[in-house]
DNA sequence: TTACAAATGTGAGGATTACTCATGTTTGTG
DNA sequence: CACAAACATGAGTAATCCTCACATTTGTAA
C-alpha cells in the first residue's frame, strides 16, 4: 500500500518486510520524516542513510528492514504526494460537462497544481533530479534559451507589433514542451511517441501562426 | 571551447588542465569515445571510470588529468550534441521571413530535433537522467496516464464524435506538458516561472475549448 | 504463566567506486 | 643538451550504500 516493497520492476532492489507491528509502523513514519526533512534541507542527493537512521532514531539495520534502497524512501515520499495530487484532479475534473465548466475547473486545477509544485521542497527537489542532472538541467537550460532566441526572432519580425516579452515568453516555452515531449516520446513506445510528438507540433504550429 | 575545465557553477568539482600536446588530445578523443561506447551499452549510471579508463587504453589519472569528475565526460559529450542542434537550428530558421515560410522551417525541424533523438542513444540516456531517476519516472508516467484520462474522459463528453485515440493523446499530451512546464517553472525564477505557466495555461486551455 | 516462533532491532564490517597524489616519463624549447 | 612544463601512472584514500549474524521484543497457543 506504501510501496515498501519496492519490487515496480525489475530494476528494483529485493523486497522487503512490510511494517505490521505498531511499534514498527510509527518508525517507519519517523523514518519518513527524518528521510523528508532532509531531502527538504540538504536535497535528495545529499541525503544519507546514515542520517536518515540516526535522526529517526533507529539503526540503520532497521531503516533497511523497510526500505530495500534509497530510492524506495523517496518513492515512497513521492507515492504520498502522488495519491494526493489524485484525489485534487478527481475533485476538479469529475463533474465537468461543458466546455465553460472545463475552462474553470482547468483553469483552477493549474493553479493548484503549480501552488503544490511550489508549496512541497521535498517534490521539488525530486522532480528536479540528482544534483548530476540538475548541472546537466543547468546546460540544458541555457542551451534552450539560445535556441528558443531563434524562434523568438522570427516571431517578432512576423508580429512587429506584438508585445516582445509575450514573444520571448511563447518562444521559450514553445521550445521547451517541445524538448519535454520528445523526451517523452523516447520513453514511451515508438507508436505512442510518433503521435504525441506529432500532436505537439500541430499544437505548436497553431500558436506561431494561427489556425 | 570543450567544457573541459569544469567550472561552469559553484557545483563543480575544481578546473583541470585541458590537453595542450597532440599526443593527449588524442588520448582525450579515446576517452570521449570510450565513455561514448559504454553509455551506449549500459548507460551513464553504470559507466564506471575506471572501464573509461581501461577501454580508452589510459590510467584513471590520466582521465582524472583532463576531467575533473565523472559528470565533466558526460557534460562534455552532451556539449557537442547540442552544438551540432544549435547548427541546426539557426540553419533552419536562420532566414524565415513569412508565416508559410515558419510553418514549413518548423514542422521540418521537429522532425529533424524528434530524428536525432531517436538516433543517439547516448543523449537518450543522458537527458533521461540517473537510473534512480528512470524509476521515479516510471512512476509518474504511470500517475500521469491515469491523471491524463480525467481530462480525457472530459474531452470524450464534450466531444463525442471526436477521434477517441486523438483526444487520449492530447489530453495525455496536455497533461504532461503541464508537468514539464511546471518542473521548468521552479527552476527558473518566481516571475518567470509565473508567466511560463499562465502560457501554457492559455495554451492548454486553446486546446481544450477553442479559441 | 510459559514456551516458542515470528517479527523486529542492532551496528560492525563487506563491497563498491569516485577520486587523489607522490612519483616517474615525455615533450617542447632556449 | 638542459630543464621546466606537460603528461602518465596506479596503489591508496575516503565516502557511502547495504548485508548479515546475532540479540531482543511481541503475539499467541498450550
Amino acid at each position: 500500500m506504501e510501496g515498501l516493497s519496492g519490487s515496480q520492476d525489475g530494476q528494483i532492489a529485493s523486497p522487503r518486510r512490510a511494517p505490521s507491528q505498531q511499534r514498527s509502523r510509527e518508525r517507519v513514519e519517523r523514518m519518513l520524516a527524518a528521510a523528508s526533512a532532509l531531502i527538504a534541507e540538504q536535497g535528495s542527493d545529499a541525503m544519507r542513510m546514515g542520517e536518515v537512521a540516526e535522526r529517526a532514531g533507529v539503526s540503520i539495520g532497521s531503516l533497511y528492514q523497510f526500505f530495500p534502497d534509497k530510492r524506495a524512501i523517496i518513492w515512497a515520499l513521492a507515492e504520498r504526494y502522488t495519491a494526493e495530487s489524485q484525489a485534487c484532479i478527481a475533485a476538479a475534473l469529475g463533474e465537468v460537462s461543458d466546455a465553460e465548466g472545463l475552462r474553470r475547473a482547468f483553469s483552477e486545477l493549474v493553479d493548484i497544481y503549480y501552488g503544490r509544485f511550489l508549496a512541497e521542497p521535498v517534490m521539488r527537489d525530486i522532480w528536479s533530479g540528482t544534483q548530476a542532472d540538475k548541472a546537466l538541467r543547468e546546460l540544458e537550460l541555457a542551451d534552450s534559451r539560445a535556441n528558443a532566441e531563434f524562434l523568438t526572432a522570427v516571431l517578432k519580425r512576423l508580429r512587429p507589433t506584438a508585445d516582445p516579452a509575450a514573444l520571448e515568453t511563447t518562444a521559450f516555452l514553445i521550445w521547451q514542451i517541445g524538448e519535454a515531449t520528445m523526451r517523452l516520446a523516447i520513453s514511451v513506445g515508438r507508436q505512442e511517441g510518433d503521435r504525441l510528438v506529432a500532436a505537439y507540433k500541430r499544437m505548436a504550429l497553431r500558436e506561431l501562426v494561427g489556425e
